[in-house]
Formats: C-alpha cells, sequence, structure tokens
RNA sequence: CGCGGGGUGGAGCAGCCUGGUAGCUCGUUGGGCUCAUAACCCAAAGGUCAGAGGUUCAAAUCCUCUCCCCGCAA
C-alpha cells in the first residue's frame, strides 16, 4: 500500500520508522514547518523531518492545511492509507476522505479517556497507574473517531512524563504497523467509542505546573512527574521561582501551613502540604541548573518556616 | 542581531561595585568520640579564580575580545 505519514515531534519517530521497516511504502511525509527554538532563534527542524531526510522520502511542512495547494500536493502522493501521529493540526473532510482505506491515527491514551494534545502527561498528573496506545480511524472530531487496535502498558511510579512517553511511542509505533496489516486483512472491526466515559486532555500550558500546596502531598509528585521535561512544575520562594523536578511523599504528617518548608538533617527539604509531606529532591532556580537539593543546600541558605506559594513582592 | 544570568579546590555558592597574601556549606582522606552511626569533634589534602590581551607597583576584582553553560521568551 502507498502510505503517507503525517507526525511531528519525537513521539511520532518510532511510528514513522516501524512504517519504514514494513513491507508498505511510506510515499510521502508531511510534519510542521521548522520553528524558532533554543536561545537565539535558530531554526530548528522537527524530528519527523530529519528521518525523512535521512530516508530520502519526499516530505512537505506547510504553514496552512486547509488549502487547495497542499490537498493537491498529498492527493498527487496518491496514498492508500494516511498515518497519522502527534503531528499537532486537526485534520478537515477533504483530507479525511482523501484515501481510501482512511486515516489511521496513533493515540497516547486507551481511549475514550485522555483524548487530546497531551495525554500522556495527563495520565501521569492524575496518578494512573495504567496507560496506552489506541489507533483508530480519525474522523473530523478531537480524537474521536472508531477504535482499531489498543495496547495497555503500566505507569510506573517513578515515570515521568519524559520517561513513559518514549516507551509508548515504541507501542505505537508497533501497533500502527499490525493496525494497517489487519486492515488490509479486512480483519478488524473498527469499535465507535463510549463518548460518555471520554475525558479531555488538553495541551499544557505554563500554569498547569504551578504548585498547589494544599493539595496531598502524593498529586503533587504526581504533577511533579506529569509536568516533566516540560514545562516543569514550579513554585515561589518569596520572588524566586523554583522549577521542581522530583519530588517524594514523605510517611510524617505535615507540620505547619501548606508550602511551608522544614530544613532537616541530612541536606533534606521537605515541605507541607494540605495532606502529609513532601519532599524535594531535584530542584533548579533561576538561571541555575538543575541539581539535587543536596547541592542546592550546600550553597544556598534556606530557612525552615518559610512557606513556598505565589509570588510575594 | 529577541531579553537576561553565569563560568572561583571534587559539588554547590560567597568575594567583584569601593583592586593588595582566596572564603563558606558539603564531599574526600586521616585521627578522635561512641555499643554503634549516614550523627558529633579535630586535622589534612585539593584552586594557573574559563581562555587571551590590556590598564596598574599590584587584577578573581577594572577594560576589550574569544569559548562554554543556564533562565526567560518563542
Amino acid at each position: 500500500m502507498r502510505i503517507v505519514f503525517m507526525g511531528t515531534p519525537e513521539f511520532a519517530v518510532p511510528s514513522l520508522e516501524a512504517l519504514l521497516a514494513s513491507e508498505d511504502q511510506v510515499v510521502g511525509i508531511v510534519t510542521q514547518p521548522d520553528r524558532p527554538k533554543g536561545r537565539g532563534h535558530e531554526l530548528a527542524p522537527p524530528p519527523v523531518k530529519l528521518v525523512a531526510q535521512r530516508a530520502g522520502i519526499p516530505f512537505l511542512q506547510p504553514l496552512k492545511i486547509r488549502t487547495p495547494d497542499f490537498l493537491e500536493a498529498l492527493a498527487a502522493w496518491k496514498p492508500d492509507l494516511i498515518a497519522v501521529t502527534a503531528f499537532g493540526r486537526i485534520l478537515h473532510a477533504p483530507i479525511l476522505n482523501l484515501p481510501p482505506k482512511g486515516c489511521v491515527n496513533v493515540h497516547g491514551s486507551l481511549l475514550p479517556k485522555y483524548r487530546g494534545a497531551a495525554p500522556v502527561q495527563w495520565a501521569v498528573i492524575n496518578g494512573e497507574t495504567e496507560t496506552g496506545i489506541t489507533t483508530m480511524l480519525m474522523d473530523e472530531g478531537m480524537d474521536t473517531g472508531p477504535m482499531l487496535l489498543q495496547e495497555r502498558i503500566p505507569i510506573l511510579p517513578d515515570d515521568t512524563a519524559g520517561t513513559l512517553a518514549p516507551r509508548l511511542a515504541e507501542v505505537g509505533g508497533r501497533l500502527l504497523v499490525e493496525t494497517i496489516s489487519r486492515l488490509k486483512a479486512g480483519a478488524i472491526a473498527p469499535c465507535a467509542q463510549d463518548h460518555a466515559q471520554a475525558t479531555m486532555a488538553p495541551l499544557l500550558k505554563k500554569e498547569d505546573g504551578m504548585i498547589d500546596w494544599t493539595g496531598s502531598a502524593q498529586s503533587i509528585v504526581n504533577r511533579v512527574r506529569g509536568m516533566s521535561p516540560w514545562p516543569g512544575a514550579y513554585t515561589f520562594y518569596g520572588q524566586e521561582r523554583w522549577n521542581i523536578w522530583k519530588a517524594a511523599a514523605v510517611q510524617e504528617p505535615a507540620q505547619g501551613q501548606p508550602g511551608t518548608i522544614l530544613i532537616g538533617a541530612k541536606q533534606s527539604l521537605k515541605v507541607a502540604t494540605g495532606n502529609g509531606l513532601l519532599e524535594l529532591l531535584e530542584i533548579q532556580t533561576a538561571n541555575s541548573k538543575r541539581m539535587s537539593v543536596g547541592q542546592f543546600l550546600a550553597g544556598h541558605r534556606i530557612d525552615s518556616g518559610v512557606r513556598l506559594g505565589a509570588a510575594t513582592v
């Protein structure tokens, strides 16, 4: 079959590579335009583009999807099927209807849970112990199409969004190839989602990383995990912004108001929460790199009793 | 030419503005204390202060350039 692949970030790379290694032919790739990134204003190519170049497969980086030009270019590739993993754009009907076999999407959750742009992160933030990959036939909604295959994987207690995503992406690649193969054989029955069970996993915003100390210690741990490596969970020590990269709930009763710092022996820094104590393990302050709390305390004088929270003037 | 912070013994920081024998917390090593210890006490080792040039009697500190790192913003 002739397949067009659409995808953008690192998460999409295993899907593309799995397709390239499969019996089907990837005749074209669509990815997002290079974007300014990093400290200067250098343009950074999306990971999928790099793979496309290395594989020597023609690719497009349209600024806008809903144009006659793009649709024409897509049609010229004569795809039997379009495979989509984390492309980052909504496909409208003219594209969805283009390939005879339809458009297959790889989604990083157990649909109908966690529809949307950040399913991996929100699953971790909500403390799920299991997630997975769902392949589906795309329709015009946001991850609402009928499901094809699903595979579950556990979320480990120490997983962050950053450690979980690559594992899911691998499963995604495998499941994508299997899905296509079974579609060709007519050995798969699309199964409508139970829309009543649907939940949303919207794109993460910076503010989603703001730690609410009135929550439980475990809920804060989960937020820290889900916001890593981007955009990061944070709080304020006075006016100074602290990014928290690793934390653990401690089996001790909290002392003081939520957010109160407790400096202990052994170079430890614990914080009272709405329910339980939270020990900070890895921290990053402005203009500095992330470091263990032990290292941080070696060079910074932090007093017990100070409250973390919103920025104070 | 997007804005800003920084590179000081192994780690994290102070000192720089107001030039003049390099300091703090921790780690390491040795010793002591202790039933014992990741705890405590004593001692030691370890730095061409990122690099190059300049000003000066004298530069970590002032000026110029280079390299590297980081935060914000995207």
